[in-house]
DNA sequence: CGCTCGGCATGACAAATGTCAGACGCGGCT
DNA sequence: AGCCGCGTCTGACATTTGTCATGCCGAGCG
């Protein structure tokens, strides 16, 4: 095991990505290249250093986790993702994985297990959690249409249909009907149980 | 500087407080004499130890930082309360204030600074990160009545009227009564926005 | 082709929600 | 005491939202 691993480490706390670095470093295989607080500016690191992994963030500002990890997918298909995160949501685990994302870990797990992924993410392999797995399986694709989905997104933040109806150019009935279709799939008594339950799961 | 300072760690999540409890280790005059991962756990752990400086994550399963320090207040008159948060939001800010919180810091500062903080803390003074003591000044007071807070936040999950009114005792003209003065108030074009607002500013 | 099925879209009607004027009690003020 | 102002509470009325029956169009299939 001669190889050194270079790692990127982007997380807006910066108390956590501080003592990560730290830890990270009391490894002899691995070394922190670079560090970001942001989404872009965890682009522009990668881009000036081009490590082997990247540890991100899932939310940061600017642009998160998932949408770094897409560019990243482009413009250095080498460099390989592992996703950590605070509050789990089973589509994000979908999209991550989509995006090409190598690992997907919460941020319960130790800082010696997650050095032992960053190797494993290293290495070619994949490692998703198996809680937040189950958890995206239980909760199973989204049994929304676009337009419902796309509907049920303009409404979260509690706008009138009228509203609704004029950003999406449509009719305020069909606004009503997409609503009501999307709130009985979900099992929700109105659009805004509506929306918590599909922003629970990560549909939004 | 002779004096050790016995801090108590309380964090959800695994990856930070591990780090973050090397971290301070470094420090010769601070010593992590326990941690904890769940508010309930918290208190029991302080219970045993008798920590000078507990550092407190605002949301952890069980009971949040600020019901922590209330307890702890209560038992532990000697120990001094620093909380830490990624999103800090005005209401609990003051929150923490009443429950005589010394320290409030988002988890953007450093270890370095942390360190420091808890010194400060331990020194019996205050501190609070200027950048949320704005926003808590700026958001100013919640101008919602008792009742209108109540019923605000029974309807935080999208319930229908009934089902508040019954809840709250109160009949249903009431209740909607209440939640429209309260989304007047805040400017909101409806309950659920109102909801929304009252969230962000901590005000439910 | 002719058929069905599912998504998209609409308007009419029923139900839930928001708004209004007003009643009651309580504390402060002159 | 008498008079506000404020919070609490209510029902009646207007508006918004949810539900339903229906039509249109393209994809898949016998």
């Amino acid at each position: 095991m001669t190889e050194v691993v270079r790692v990127l480490l982007a997380d807006d706390e910066h108390l956590i990505r501080g003592a990560l670095a730290a830890l990270l470093s009391l490894e002899d295989d691995l070394v922190v290249v670079a560090e970001a607080a942001t989404g872009p500016e965890a682009l522009a690191m990668a881009r000036a250093h081009a490590p082997d992994v990247a540890v991100l963030d899932l939310q940061m500002p600017g642009a998160d986790g998932v949408k770094v990890a897409t560019s990243l997918r482009a413009e250095l298909p080498g460099c390989r993702v592992l996703i950590v995160t605070s509050h789990g949501r089973p589509g994000h685990l979908k999209r991550a994985l989509a995006a090409g994302v190598r690992g997907f870990v919460p941020k319960t797990v130790s800082a010696q297990r997650l050095a032992e992924l960053i190797r494993t993410v290293h290495a070619g392999n994949r490692y998703v959690d198996p809680e937040l797995a189950a958890d995206a399986i239980s909760a199973g694709d989204s049994p929304l249409t676009a337009r419902e989905a796309e509907v049920l997104e303009l409404a979260a933040d509690g706008a009138p249909v009228a509203e609704i109806a004029e950003r999406a150019a449509l009719a305020e009935g069909t606004v009503r009907n997409y609503l009501s279709s999307a709130a009985t799939k979900l099992g929700a008594e109105n659009r805004h149980a509506a929306v918590r339950l599909a922003r629970e799961r990560g549909w939004v």
